[in-house]
DNA sequence: GGGAGATACTTAACATGTTAAGCGAATGCG
DNA sequence: CGCATTCGCTTAACATGTTAAGTATCTCCC
């Protein structure tokens, strides 16, 4: 497991490096950083031409699906954090794209929904969109992306079970 | 548009969707996203207890691997847009973490490398940073790691090919 | 050898990522 | 009931992503 010597934690007055590191173009938080940016290079340009930006297609996307949805719940669908959201929501209610009402059961709660006029903005943009999408899966492979799709999500997997070590859990 | 009053009860009949698209959770764009943002959630901690960000570290790593290096080369080892690495270049510089010096022959080119204070700051974060990472493949397994480097290796290749099909045409 | 264009950054402006703090509303419990 | 705690969301503050514009330097070609 451990390939690498034990080695002191102060380090030394000697500045030579005697463990090199993984090259650092394979580590994979590179891997994974260069394989997004080049998939998003080519939804950008479209999505720009409809002035909108990944994340805010990402939310939009998201209320398509389903209706009508709390902040939270969309910040965890659209995969952003909440003070990003927050702001985006702010911008997308100016400009007419989502609606808001908050809960009357729950005063703390708020209704996200897409607008008539989000939903016409979507119906623009997503033929383009899906053409890119069908370009990149005809490229890599059908077949190969699923497999891709398989293995990134049980890292997702892997992963999640693996915040024990440093932190203390307290769901269940 | 959705004006319905809010409708906490879940499993509730789905509103019909006229666009379809691909499952918003199966988007490549996403499974990328959240695969990184699971491996990062791992190191982020570490790196910022000793007060580093994740680029920060990227840019700190690429140096003490080629010792010196032109900014432009380092934008792209480090993965960075020439803007962030400017602002981060001088923060690094104000915390005597890097050294910069003008090339005698291009007065436009600078120099950058990692000061001996960088150094021993690498030295002292290396070592968990290894650590999490041995974790990481533990888990994921290290052959399945392996291919997933590779695959990800190949849809860049796929995708950087496609540049040259319809951006070509696009001037203003 | 001088000016047009290319090159290597840097700044600027705006949007998001990330963490911490704030605020109003609900909830649990004595 | 009273009130400390929790919850849902927003603000704040700082760092980076992204595109466009600016600046200084260099190269090429007439």
């Amino acid at each position: 497991m451990a390939k690498r010597p034990a080695d002191p934690a102060n380090g030394g007055a000697n500045a030579v490096r005697q463990v090199p590191m993984r090259d650092f173009s394979r580590s994979l938080p590179m891997s994974l950083l260069r394989a997004r940016e080049a998939v998003m290079r080519r939804f950008r340009p479209s999505l720009r031409e409809h002035g909108l930006t990944e994340q805010q297609w990402r939310i939009l996307r998201a209320l398509a699906a389903i209706e009508a949805a709390e902040v939270t719940e969309l910040a965890r669908t659209a995969f952003l954090l909440g003070p990003s959201l927050s702001r985006i929501l702010r911008d997308l209610e100016a400009r007419n794209l989502i609606e808001r009402k908050t809960a009357k059961a729950d005063l703390r709660r708020s209704m996200v929904s897409i607008s008539e006029k989000g939903v016409k903005l979507m119906a623009s943009v997503a033929p383009s969109s899906e053409a890119i999408y069908s370009e990149i899966t005809r490229r890599y492979g059908a077949r190969k992306l699923a497999e891709l799709q398989d293995m990134l999500a049980e890292l997702e997997r892997s992963l999640a079970e693996l915040g024990a070590s440093d932190e203390a859990i307290a769901e269940e």
